[in-house]
DNA sequence: ATCAGTATCAGCCAAAAGGTGGAGAGACCA
DNA sequence: TGGTCTCTCCACCTTTTGGCTGATACTGAT
């Protein structure tokens, strides 16, 4: 049987190095190239065409992970992507799983979750740390707490510390429009301030 | 020569794993131990006795890494402490540093970098990534912009949502000098909402 | 003894934010 | 076609915040 070919996506080198290192151990994993952005992910997934593409979502500057994740998808759609990221925030594992992704591990994982997700997506299977499985459950179950893409748009500015006003006008929409959406986003928050909007959004959609 | 002993601490197995890897391509570095919490690393510290302490400061459960540092530099004072973390808070680093941290390293940096200051480290160099260094050097500049111990204490509740009303009724002091110590803070932290004000304590003092 | 820094409080006023209720347009699905 | 979502907007009213000015009291250093 031939063995599964990776391509390693991080922009920290120990990482890389470390995943290098845990999945050579393996007799059917071959690592075959690396990237330490987005843009350079895409150039790797092309050139090597992996069977698997295991990548962080976090990339310093360039293109983000969620971005590369959907590039990738359009340019070389038979080619699995894991996520491998620090962070199990709700709206990283949406987006990511949007976009494309097969499976979602935390940085954390012990290295037999990572062998078994590499393995599992060749097949099709999608694999995730227990977390970011619970967090998935969880939303699905509470469908009134999902934020529209809007309601998600304008959060992720709120956090930026955007009078209503401002929020306006980088959105093209009125401030009364502004305090609509502000208002369904802290029912669905379960607060009643902006501020404590803000605490909860970067506290559960940032890192923690 | 002897080589210089590290002991590395992490909670990820693959960040062990990869700096493992890179240090091991220096022949005057051996890795001689590893540890995935700070209770962990404070028995391999004694146990293998090594020059440098290569650690990360947030490690899932138990203790945390300020507090592996402090307990380190108590029992094993001649183990230099270097920090291995993804981000360069302010709050870490300056309470890293305070602990009795001889270094700061940023994950994303090269190996070079790491190789540098574990060799530093030994000489009593301390060493740090750029973005550490002028961060601790801007908190130096501008004493001004140091909050007050009090002042602190209020932004810190001021990010889980609170009012001023609140915020008063939380720290026995009423809510005008609740707003007294919001105006100082916005005006240290160069902003004019209490929105953004969060959105910075966060960014700042947290993570990103 | 004076001065700088910190922490506490007050009052006033303008601006911002939040609560309530209502409403129209377009998308999408049953 | 009718129902449900989503996004957009408006008016009215109350509460909260922020800006400004000024004041007292304790601490510690010069």
């Amino acid at each position: 049987m031939t063995s599964i070919s990776v391509v390693l996506v991080d922009d920290h080198t120990v990482v890389r190095s470390g995943l290098k290192a845990l999945l050579g151990t393996q007799a059917d994993i071959a690592v075959v190239g690396e990237a330490a952005s987005g843009e350079e992910a895409l150039e790797a997934a092309q050139q090597h065409a992996p069977d698997v593409v295991l990548m962080d979502l976090a990339m310093g500057a360039g293109m983000d992970g969620i971005e590369a994740i959907k590039q990738l998808r359009q340019r070389t759609p038979k080619q699995a992507i894991i996520v491998f990221t620090t962070y199990d925030s709700d709206a990283d594992i949406v987006r990511a799983v949007d976009a494309g992704a097969m499976g979602y591990l935390l940085k954390d994982a012990a290295p037999e979750e990572i062998f078994a997700a590499v393995r599992g997506a060749v097949q099709g299977k999608s694999v995730m740390s227990a977390p970011v499985a619970s967090r998935l459950f969880q939303q699905l179950r509470n469908p009134d707490e999902i934020l529209t893409p809007r309601e998600a748009e304008l959060l992720s500015l709120l956090t930026e510390g955007l009078s209503n006003r401002d929020l306006g006008k980088r959105l093209f929409i009125s401030e009364a429009t502004v305090k609509t959406h502000l208002a369904h986003i802290y029912a669905k928050l379960g607060v009643e301030t902006r501020a404590a909007a803000i605490a909860t959004a970067i506290r559960r959609e940032g890192m923690r």
